[in-house]
DNA sequence: TTCGCTGAGATAGTATACAATCTTTGAATC
DNA sequence: GATTCAAAGATTGTATACTATCTCAGCGAA
């Protein structure tokens, strides 16, 4: 996941803010003004800009000349394409991993889904971003650096796309089907680990509705996440 | 290819200095002085810091810290890396388009061949750009955006890559298996336009030798690629 | 000679001031 | 009452001034 971080106070806002669009605290659409950001960081417009700057290279912040930046809201177009990619790119990952996995990718996959029981039903938001780790974490262990950071990008936006055009994210199945992952992996049963993806991600595109939520103050969410935990 | 820009300043210097990597004007290592590129450019360091930071996303930059940008120089092992994420990509284009293909795509496809055999031989830099757009192009037809951009990322890394590992670029044969390719994908033959596609990457990848050239002038290659020629 | 220190120069990191642009509010007119 | 224009406010775009850090040359001591 991290490149060579420019500055390391650009990279924790940055990193903030990433967060708070993953676990939907800031939903798409939300202005991002930046004297109102640098504000809550204390640090000045030239480091927000920059930040702002990186999490639209990733496709999370969308800027309008002369109106400055917004939480993404991905079309419908974009949503289906990101979903192709995905779909893609974690097709790839399987085929990398099946019956080639060590014990400690084994092991690290399992502490992964356990963490993700322990918080199911109490943390919406970090459920959420656990899940999306979940596949990010798979992509690492291919070992190819590039196909983890695609990975991770489709991931994020596709929580945008879920933070858009999706209902409740009932993770309840979803963790289920992780660990359904892992032991096809584990028997290096390709096709069935292929085929549980398959399902798995069709789930999730398969939550597409209309949904509305009360606006959230900006300020106070980025108070949450201006404190940098790193779990 | 092309993201909201957000500032058409930054974005004629990225897109300058992008083309400059690409055409390997500028060659891995190089150092990338803010002050240096926007007295060249006529803008302050603010604009060119934009564009770095938006040139380092697309992995075509390295910054250290305190030390400012360079160039990038994969490492063979990110070298390595590249290569398999581009072919995964290639194949996945290759799959979409293999008997799909419109007649305005082939017919466009066509005509950047014949722009890539009319500067063969005479203008290395632009035949190496041509060389790599012709898989952008092809990417785009896919009418998937994230996947064409994706495959220009790689591209672009490529292009790196053959500047630090690789021979003179022998565009010759590269050209006459681009005609290949297409007429593979007009007669529906995904197979064998498979097959050309992994004979031709194999071919960009399997260049890969030790490679020591003079060190140009930054300022004069910017001052070059300072007018914004949109070919 | 070599090693280490010190200070000058150069360059990136950051904040801020100013300019340009957009949005919005309010009033005047139809 | 609706519409249009204008001015004020707000926010981004850009340049620049200042600070922190790094690099390297020069000098002195071992």
């Amino acid at each position: 996941m991290s490149e060579t971080t420019a500055t390391p106070r650009s990279a924790a806002v940055h990193r903030a803010l990433r967060r708070a669009v993953l676990e939907q605290a800031l939903k798409p659409g939300t202005r991002l003004p930046e004297d109102t950001i640098g504000e809550q960081f204390g640090v000045s417009r030239t480091i927000v800009r920059q930040a702002l700057t990186r999490l639209e290279a990733e496709g999370l912040v969308e800027t309008l000349p002369n109106r400055g930046a917004f939480v993404a809201t991905p079309s419908l177009e974009e949503a289906r394409q990101i979903f192709e990619m995905r779909h893609c790119l974690e097709r790839e990952v399987i085929a990398r991993l099946a019956g080639q996995m060590s014990l400690p990718g084994l092991d690290a996959l399992d502490a992964h889904v356990t963490q993700e029981e322990r918080v199911r039903g109490k943390d919406g938001p970090v459920s959420i971003r656990l899940a999306g780790e979940f596949h990010i974490l798979l992509a690492e262990l291919t070992g190819n650096g590039i196909l983890a950071r695609y990975v991770a990008e489709m991931v994020s936006r596709c929580s945008l796309i879920l933070a858009v055009y999706g209902r409740t994210h009932s993770s309840d199945c979803a963790v289920e089907e992780h660990r359904e992952i892992i032991r096809a992996l584990r028997d290096g049963d390709a096709e069935k680990a292929m085929a549980i993806m398959d399902a798995h991600l069709g789930a999730v595109a398969g939550r597409a509705e209309l949904t509305a939520g009360p606006e959230p103050d900006l300020a106070s969410v980025l108070a949450r996440y201006g404190r940098d935990q790193t779990p």
